[in-house]
DNA sequence: ACGGAGTCCGGTAACGTTCCCGGTATTGAT
DNA sequence: ATCAATACCGGGAACGTTACCGGACTCCGT
């Protein structure tokens, strides 16, 4: 078990001082090109590899990225990691991965185990309602996800909600459904106000009395979006159903739903979703949804590290655009109730 | 933006030297109950954090692990890196995470990433021929995964093919399915060639002339599945058609393929998958299938790490058991066929 | 009073790298 | 032949931490 080989063994080998073989592997001037090229050859000999903690040590620069998730194990959540990790592969750094499960604690611990790797910048998906923990972080930071609102002093980039709703209840309309019941988050969840106020106000736009849509609170979950169906068509026993869930997850579980009830999709109800999770492929009908740029999200956060520590100071939120994927689950109503409700009454 | 504290700083404020103080943070013995209370309110005073890469370089432990996997946004590696990343949060590690997109070139300039970074250690689902790539890592490593048999000098970990093959025969058979059709990942990989020796020796030990199974090959994609199944309904038009998919996603394809063909799932169709996909979950019917252990098998690999490192070699290859999961989209055909083929060979 | 054991602390070196600075050799111009 | 400019190289310091070693002090038994 010998020694990993260091510069000055490639020096020793190569016959010049240490700092000559590091200016010959760093690509720096004031090395003769024979000189140069003797010392890469001395280093693949002994198999030298750069030791980066030491080169973080002098330099600052420990070429180490953070990474705070609520779940890697999530799809939405390994998505944007993905993205993330593509831009750090692209740029030579590494990225350290950590999951908060929606932990306060876990998440500071994360943090601090951040700062002490001495990472030149850190994505992270607040749980905490701490603002100093972000605040004096100390390194860079982009925040993601829409938890990440509450940090307005913060760089930080999510989906474009009002977008994504608009884009589905746009959809919905041209198809015949003017008026969905929604199945939300809960209350607590700040996402779950951006949802409902984003469906508010586009249909006031439309003439439509967002007071008119029913609506039922879930918990994120299969078996949440699964029980908020049961009530909606306890409420709504008859007629086509039109559901617009806050996520696919719930969306799936009010799939199931109706069809234990009787009801099929998308023949007796119509649901969209709100997410773009992979299991909306294999449903039966295919989950019409709206996806939200997920690898995308990773990406930018972390080209917004890079630009923050390059010196551009970008501040504020960003939002990027969501897109709509069509696939079974919504019937097309626009035929056979012909602008009931729209421009003023005819049946 | 004022300069991160050092443990001079802490010891100058609490008015010791900076061994004095080292030992203080660090548990060591030889400091007496008052000094080092007063150093840990200093550090707490200054908001010292003790500076990782100093102490990895001091030490030669960078509390730096590496994970190279294909790819973090598959919902089975993301499991992986989950229960590895868990295991490192448990023993105050952090997780390096490199997707190689089963590609050579970035399998190994990941490796390369990873021991400049001066990991301890490295769990790796090799998609490299090369032998040498780890042989000769000169870092601890664990493999993971079923291409990490051609490695039989590095110590690793997979699922069990063999018991799983033979908890979904079993099981097939209870339910009164004898000869399963095939659905095979390519004849390259040598994760088929297991699965497909697997089911021929339990075949053999039922008896059952393993040549009578229709086999046919696919990519382990769901487009794959789909097709593959088109062709076996194609071979088998009329009766039940039971059909053992090598992997999960193939079976959704498969599913989807029989349903377009008018053929009901588990009515006329049965379909057995293997991973345990969440997706598996939300298709209709349920698949039933059989579950690797992923996260597991990221602990595990992970504790292999640690005891390698604390000099317990536990060479040699390591298997965990899978589960089967029973969903809805097998058929109990053992009351309407009763030991059709059984005791002796009518067809 | 003295030696020895025990407790606690400070100085120094070392980990591997890069940067700064000064030194030597070479070149070109006068 | 001399000087200045240039090209190239080596020595040393520094990044922040911990291990090692030795020194100072207290306490106790003789």
């Amino acid at each position: 078990m010998a020694r990993r080989p260091t510069i000055i063994d490639v020096a020793k080998l190569a016959g010049v001082s240490k700092s000559t073989a590091a200016r010959a592997l760093t690509d720096a001037a004031d090395v003769n090109d024979v000189t140069r090229d003797r010392v890469r050859k001395a280093a693949a000999a002994v198999g030298y590899e750069r030791n980066h903690l030491a080169v973080g040590m002098r330099s600052g620069r420990s070429g180490l990225f953070g990474l705070v998730i609520p779940d890697i194990a999530n799809p939405f959540w390994a998505e944007v990691a993905r993205g993330a990790q593509d831009l750090m592969a692209e740029n030579a750094a590494s990225l350290l991965v950590f999951s908060s499960d929606w932990d306060h604690d876990r998440e500071a611990s994360h943090l601090r185990a951040l700062r002490q790797a001495r990472v030149e910048g850190a994505i992270v998906n607040p749980v905490s309602d701490n603002v100093d923990d972000f605040g004096r972080f100390g390194v860079p930071l982009v925040l993601i996800g829409s938890s990440a609102e509450r940090f307005p002093d913060t760089p930080s980039i999510g989906s474009d909600i009002r977008q994504a709703v608009r884009l589905g209840l746009d959809h919905l309309n041209e198809r015949g459904h003017l008026a969905p019941a929604l199945i939300l988050g809960p209350r607590s969840r700040l996402a779950r106000a951006r949802f409902l106020r984003s469906v508010q106000e586009h249909c006031l736009e439309r003439d439509i009395d967002p007071a008119i849509l029913p609506v039922e609170d879930a918990d994120y979950t299969f078996e949440g979006g699964h029980a908020a169906m049961g009530r909606l068509m306890a409420r709504q026993p008859l007629g086509h159903l039109t559901v617009f869930c806050a996520n696919d997850l719930m969306a799936l579980g009010a799939l199931l739903a109706a069809r234990e009830a009787g009801r099929e999709c998308p023949r007796d109800v119509s649901i969209l979703g709100f997410d773009g999770v992979p299991s909306g492929a294999f449903s039966w009908p295919g989950l019409t949804t709206i996806e939200k740029p997920a690898r995308e999200l990773g990406r930018r956060a972390a080209q917004a590290l890079f630009d923050e520590i390059a010196g551009r100071h970008a501040t504020g939120r960003r939002y990027l655009p969501c897109r709509l994927i069509e696939r079974g689950s919504l019937a097309d109503l626009s035929a056979q109730t012909p602008l009931k409700i729209a421009a003023g009454g005819r049946i």
